[in-house]
DNA sequence: AACCGAAATGATAGTGAGTCTCATTTGCGG
DNA sequence: CCGCAAATGAGACTCACTATCATTTCGGTT
């Protein structure tokens, strides 16, 4: 189990989330109940993505998902992707590149946004100022008395260099 | 004129968008300008984009570019905007259907994020009130002296149901 | 424990946005 | 007016993602 030492963004890898408070198991076990209230079952192949997912600490997309389980096959990755979305297990979000990627919940984790690399396309976890996230509640409260759009959700990117390419630019 | 104090909501057409102070004037000879300075031509095709753009006053895919205007080729469409987003003219943003869309550069706009609707995909744009962007911009500059990123833009993706779709969904 | 039917799977073909290539055309500089 | 680099457009190609469908798995019932 690789490390990449320590992080305030959350690119943490495995046991140490900064985005993934509780252990492995109440995980398998809520995605589970979340499963059978949507009427689907918890099968193995689903049961494998969530593990992934837990084991990443970060958005990663289908492909990364296939090319890291091989018994997962491309077809049933998307459409359990798709389950797992609609259950609320696992959450999809699309950055600049286009190509979706998923995350557990955020109910399995603290809610936060993402910092998006704009030269390698990494996407990290962000956890904002609680000043912030008022700010960003009053907000939504009086969009959705001012005009007709219903908010469910808000989501922010912040669009930068990371580390890394930030040190290879540089030079 | 409209400046944006009430309906912060940018869907308006043609004409009249919230979001775009300025004459179309203006607009090319900038545009022109911003090409010249990235030693690239303001041709024919590329001008074409620029005022699809600004005539339509929300995000568009590229396929709606062609179809907008029939003289502009597929390949020179994607080829020009990449060429227009370089040189700061055209602003590039990818939503929850993971297709890019393009809008006028945020210079020749205001400030603003964006509504997505879930149902439909409709993307509009949202000037958001003053506070918050004070806030988000406190927390940019945390953000680089605190972690190895470097925050070069934001942007805020509010996504819930737009009210025309809301209004199907009632019933 | 064997059976049934519904749910899940996986191989494969299809879709569509976006990219690459290259031969042709356009248009600025001398 | 010429020459050459920039721009164009048709079409082939890539690849994430979806749809299809025959096969397998699994939970519930006798």
């Amino acid at each position: 189990m690789p490390a990449p030492s320590h992080n305030p963004i959350g690119v943490s890898s495995s046991r140490e989330t900064t985005t993934r408070p509780s252990g492995d198991e109440d995980l398998h076990v809520a995605g589970s109940d979340r499963l059978r209230a949507a009427r689907q079952r918890y099968s193995t192949g689903r049961r494998a993505i969530v593990a992934v997912l837990a084991q990443m600490g970060r958005p990663v997309t289908a492909p990364e998902i296939v090319s890291q389980d091989k018994d997962l096959s491309v077809s049933s990755v998307y459409r359990n992707l798709a389950v797992l979305e609609a259950a609320e297990v696992v959450r999809r979000l699309v950055t600049q590149d286009e190509t979706a990627r998923y995350e557990l919940a955020e109910e399995f984790t603290l809610h936060h946004h993402h910092l998006v690399c704009e030269t390698c396309g990494l996407v990290a976890d962000y956890v904002a100022p609680a000043q912030l996230e008022r700010e960003m509640s009053n907000t939504l409260d009086s969009l959705r008395d001012d005009t007709g759009f219903a908010p469910r959700a808000h989501h922010v990117q912040i669009l930068g260099l990371c580390a890394v390419c930030r040190r290879a630019h540089e030079r």
